[in-house]
DNA sequence: CTTATGGCCTGTCAGC
DNA sequence: TGCTGACAGGCCATAA
């Protein structure tokens, strides 16, 4: 369940231990993933050095030489794992290590993804913006692209729950179904009211705790509920600061109320029926 | 344009 | 103890 937080927090890792590095091997140990991975992809790469890397919605975006950039999406439950030079070959996961990068420094890049929903792409520079993955997307919520009067035009109209139209990429990019429980319960509003019957200052409480909601969990290296693990293999830290999500039955840290679990769009929604409205 | 629904995929866990 | 079925959910395709 890596969201923007989670993958902002990987990106700022990957960016200190793997910046200027050269790929010298790829080798594909698993090819399946939400698409089938080509070796052209890994044969591609080799030779080519990490420049930079940068962040849109969850996709990591993995800068190479050669104008070529790496398309990453870690899905459910993918994690990209930086290993020491010390890594032996009999620590790769031969079921769910899809593929490993050899550094030029001796160590590793390791993908890997148990339930296969991730995504591993290799697009041409010029062609970024209008690949199929990140075209459509939403602003960023943490940009000047995403405030109240935007989440206040966007909702017009929508009869669909405000938690959906939050988790919607289109709309706003990076927020996934933990975030969009934390967010609602902080500003007040209940995950299944109609995106049509948000008022304004409601938008402006949505806006404020989405920004810093999200910038908190990149403080804290983002959230672990179940598996995420960050490059060096350890869990995020703002699972301690959630507030509704997973706390279905117990009692609101607000008002004390019994948090509810109901259920939207088929995705788990918390929240309390004291405190949101 | 919006909304609803099902499929992908497998580790985990409750219940029998 | 071992089996079964439900659940987790980001994203996409399809249909109405």
């Amino acid at each position: 369940m890596p969201e923007l937080p989670e993958v902002e927090s990987l990106r700022r890792l990957l960016t200190d231990s793997a910046c200027g590095r050269t790929i010298v091997a790829a080798r594909i140990s698993e090819p399946r993933l939400r698409r089938r991975v080509a070796q052209e992809l890994v044969d591609a790469i080799v030779g080519k050095t990490i420049h930079r890397i940068r962040r849109r919605a969850k996709y990591l975006l993995i800068d190479l030489s050669g104008n070529l950039t790496l398309l990453v999406h870690l899905g459910m439950s993918g994690s990209l794992t930086h290993r020491g030079e010390d890594f032996r070959d009999d620590e790769f996961d031969p079921v769910h290590d899809h593929l490993r990068f050899a550094l030029d420094d001796g160590t590793a890049l390791v993908y890997n993804d148990p339930r296969r929903f991730g995504l591993m792409k290799l697009v041409a520079c010029g062609e970024l913006e209008q690949t199929q993955e990140l075209a459509g997307l939403g602003p960023e919520p943490l940009g000047e692209g995403f405030d109240a009067e935007y989440i206040f035009k966007r909702t017009r109209g929508r009869k669909a729950a405000i938690k959906n139209l939050l988790m919607d990429q289109r709309i706003v990019a990076g927020i996934g179904n933990i975030y969009a429980c934390e967010i609602l319960f902080a500003a007040g509003v209940r995950p299944g009211r109609a995106g049509a019957r948000i008022t304004r200052a409601e938008a402006q409480r949505i806006a404020a705790f989405t920004k810093s909601i999200l910038a908190s969990a990149i403080g804290s290296g983002g959230t672990t509920f179940r598996s995420y693990r960050d490059s060096r293999g350890q869990p995020g830290r703002f699972v301690t600061s959630l507030q509704v999500y997973g706390r279905g039955g117990e009692p609101c840290l607000r008002c004390g109320t019994s948090i509810k679990l109901r259920v939207l769009g088929q995705r788990s929604s918390f929240y309390c029926p004291a405190c949101q409205r």
